[in-house]
DNA sequence: TGCGCTCCTGTACCGCCAGTACAGTTTTCA
DNA sequence: TGAAAACTGTACTGGCGGTACAGGAGCGCA
């Protein structure tokens, strides 16, 4: 058992590393049997197939991404008790953690797997789904929270204010990518933030 | 001549689809070559590889890519002398066409490449980094001219706000399809018009 | 001590896929 | 009508996902 879930996290961390870098199809099972030393066998007696590796990939990503946002923001409300400080200082809080990445943001899974939809299948789209409702509940949940304290200045939607904290991560990877800069990301996370406060700033001194 | 230009442009077509529903490694010749009716010979006549294939399909989608804003950018400064409300009419103009897209946006093959970037050779990654150059060029002079007519009410900087532009295609577009809520990358743009327009609103009158 | 369970290895095989090689054939256009 | 363009046909290679089992090493427990 205990030797059985090492394996199996060997097998994990190097698969996400391989899809992150090169998508899910180009992603070999004969490269990551080489890679961490088992066999072809012992790759199966972990995952019934590809798809199989995928879920486990998604979920576990999933997870560990809902238990960074659950720290940055849970910091941010220690450390200031008015809602809107508190989601701006957690939104620099996570520019900063992702400017402190050595070799840039590795991607996320969540948009691989969307880039790539058609190659899985329903239970892994819908996983995905769950995935950017739960980013949404979460922001979300802060822009009311937010809203019950300041007017905006614009009578913009919670729901799609809270969707725009993951789009801007989201584009941000992409376009960081694209352009290789590794500071965009950390850079467009700061530049959505001056739209938050400027939107909740309450209106100029007469 | 002439045919050989149509069987290309077919393979292309075909390949676009597929690479921006399954992701290029998931995408087989041999499904490519049944569906368009020709033999493999046939399409190694037209591409001398896999690669090649990409390289042809990322130069055909950012060259329509930037026909498609040239045009919509183009017609909001026809029906606006002023720079702020022809870029802001530009986005309503886009946000539109993105919402008119029956199955929602079939996916940007930049950022499938940047998903998948170790898949690809140097000159495809260096063609994609051009393409979000271009974008940032287009939209930052367009930032630029705003500013001379209007002071923003946040010191941002004219580069960073036109990679936001991208930024949040990209990400409305991988957060549209992981919600299956095609609405969503629309929304996300006018999200971010209000932003603009909030950026670069006069201070309350006192 | 040995039984059974977990966690693998080894071997052999299938069909799909990218790519090569190249000879031959049809189509197109000047 | 003839040369070039645009293919087809055939045969092959090696990698890959996946299947099917048979067997074995190490470990916990009665």
């Amino acid at each position: 058992m205990r030797k059985g879930e090492e394996t199996r996290t060997r097998i994990l961390d190097a698969a996400e590393v391989a899809v992150l870098a090169k998508g899910f199809g180009a992603t070999s099972i004969d490269e990551l049997i080489v890679e961490i030393g088992i066999t072809k066998s012992g790759f199966f007696y972990h995952f019934r197939d590809k798809n199989e590796l995928a879920k486990a990939l998604l979920e576990r990503y999933i997870e560990n991404d809902e238990k960074i946002y659950d720290e940055i923001f849970g910091r941010g409300r220690e450390l200031a008790d008015d809602p809107l400080q508190a989601f701006l200082l957690g939104l620099k809080l996570l520019s900063e953690l992702l400017a402190d990445l050595p070799n840039g943001h590795p991607g996320c899974l969540v948009a691989t797997m969307c880039t790539q939809e058609r190659a899985f299948d329903r239970e892994i789209r819908e996983l995905n789904r769950q995935a950017a409702l739960m980013w949404r509940r979460r922001f979300g949940a802060m822009f009311r929270d937010i809203m019950q304290a300041y007017r905006p200045r614009e009578p913009l939607d919670a729901d799609q204010l809270a969707d725009m904290v993951s789009t801007v991560l989201e584009g941000g990877i992409v376009l960081s990518k694209a352009l290789k800069e590794p500071k965009s990301l950390p850079d467009q996370l700061l530049v959505f933030r001056s739209f938050v406060r400027l939107l909740f700033q309450p209106a100029a001194p007469a």
